[in-house]
RNA sequence: GGAGAGGUUCCCGAGCUGGCCAAAGGGGGCAGACUGUAAAUCUGCUGGCAAUGCCUUCGGUGGUUCGAAUCCACCCCUCUCCA
């Protein structure tokens, strides 16, 4: 069987690591506990998260032990890498909330069942600490020098670090000596801007129970632009349906960037590379078949396959003709809310296609929205019962390609 | 605690000798053309509303004035230097 390591490797995961060599060897030859935090901010994940997600799975796949650890104790104090000012404090009671639902989306990837998986939550260990005692047993391995030229205090140093967030490195490398000393978890797994905190937790260990502990960060997921990839219209591209349908989820990939495709097939779906690389020379029009699979793909792995066929064939409705509208966006509304006629500008804010009044007109001088698929002029148009169709549907279009399906009931 | 700089519309960032400011410019976003549900490019738009006008907006609260993002007072927050 192939190596872990090599497979994430090959499929572009590993942006750095302590000790290549040891590490490879360890993963070839025993079951390793490792671990992934993530920060319960947000009360769901989103597409950035998909990528230690991921790895977290192929490492499963491969017999290793994850532990996914959610920050409740950290995020009491918020990570300062990569942000230039400082996080909200959130309440226990949300925090609590957010762990919940993290859960609910983790276990799409990740089996939890007879202990193949953890999953912890930090604030066990670190809310009732005792400063002094933590000063002394911990805080005492830490250099201040050191940590001052780490890169994710550099950019703080300038603009502002408070003492709180200067201790999350502190915390984080704790996190990781709990684990190892509980769980013998040998490995940190995190995302390229953790790089800091997770050389640190890999030196405590080292210090204080002379283990040796490894670290490994995984590209963050950009566009080839250099974007953090999962910004919507909306904002971040989450993976709970609640806030962004599947339907729109697929798009979202469906609509990649060509130079994308072929990272966003080996990062985000188990196709063999055989196929990936098949795909990904795809050239012209035909990368489009590309964009399909790989819009199929990572839709069934968030929602699953029965989500993934809605999705898929309410595109081909949409975007080729096909029939099935079921699935494609849709909003329903009565005929006493249509009375005898609905400003045209009105129902485009209860589909919400816009978001003001002034929006629509705009978009409809501009020429930019369509009902029944004619492109509509006029500003002060009305909807009537007679614009729907024997299904009682109306389908509106924003741009080239938002649909919407309007319902009367 | 002391000295200084600053908080502007989604973001960055002008404006700050008071009216011409819903506020330059850029970014982002949206739409149109082109196209492959791609990219690049070009064009238009980008606070709201019962819309040749009206309303809310320039950290907060009061004040001066016919009129304030622009002047004054107090307060809050951020940054830099000093302790």
């Amino acid at each position: 069987m192939q190596n872990v390591y090599d497979v994430l490797k090959e499929r572009g995961f590993i942006e750095q690591v302590t000790h290549e060599e040891e590490l490879r060897e360890l993963l070839g030859k025993e079951k390793v506990v490792f671990y992934i935090g993530f920060d319960p901010t947000a009360d769901s994940l989103h597409v950035g998260h998909l990528l230690p997600m991921m790895a977290m799975a192929h490492m499963q796949r491969a017999g290793h032990i994850p532990i996914a650890l959610l920050g409740g104790g950290t995020a009491m104090v918020g990570d300062p890498s990569g942000r230039t000012d400082m996080r909200k404090m959130l309440t226990l009671e949300q925090i609590q909330h957010n762990a919940e639902r993290f859960k609910k989306q983790f276990q799409r990837l990740i089996d939890f069942s007879d202990n193949k998986a953890y999953m912890l939550n930090n604030a066990d260990w670190l809310l009732n600490l005792n400063y002094v005692s933590f000063l002394r047993e911990i805080g005492r391995h830490f250099s201040v020098n050191r940590m001052l030229t780490a890169e994710c205090y550099k950019q703080r140093l300038e603009r502002g670090l408070t003492f709180l967030e200067f201790n999350y490195m502190l915390m984080q490398s704790y996190d990781f000596l709990v684990l190892y000393q509980k769980y013998n978890c040998k490995l940190q797994i995190g995302g390229n801007d953790q790089w800091s905190n997770i050389i640190s937790g890999v030196d405590l260990i080292r210090r204080v129970e002379d283990g040796s502990a490894y670290g490994l960060t995984i590209a963050l997921l950009t566009t080839s632009e250099g974007v953090k990839m999962g910004k919507t219209q909306a904002g971040a591209l989450w993976l709970d349906p609640e806030k962004v349908s599947p339907y729109d989820f697929y798009q979202y990939w469906r609509n990649v960037d060509d130079r994308d495709v072929e990272k966003c097939l080996k990062l985000l779906t188990f196709l063999p590379m055989d196929e990936v690389r098949r795909l990904s020379s795809l050239e012209g029009a035909e990368i489009n078949k590309a964009k399909e699979v790989l819009a199929f793909e990572v839709t069934k792995l968030i929602h699953g396959e029965e989500e993934a066929i809605k999705a898929q064939n309410a595109a081909k409705a949409l975007f080729q003709n096909g029939a099935d509208m079921s699935s494609v966006p849709q909003t329903h509304i009565t005929r006493e809310q249509l009375g005898d006629g609905m400003d045209l500008l009105e129902l485009l804010m209860l589909t919400g296609l816009t978001s003001s009044k002034s929006e629509g007109r705009r978009l409809i001088s501009q020429g930019g929205i369509y009902v029944a698929n004619s492109r509509i002029d006029d500003v002060d148009l009305k909807i009537t019962a007679k614009d729907f169709d024997d299904d009682n549907s109306l389908l509106i279009r924003k741009g080239k390609k938002i649909y919407h399906l309007v319902k009367l009931s």
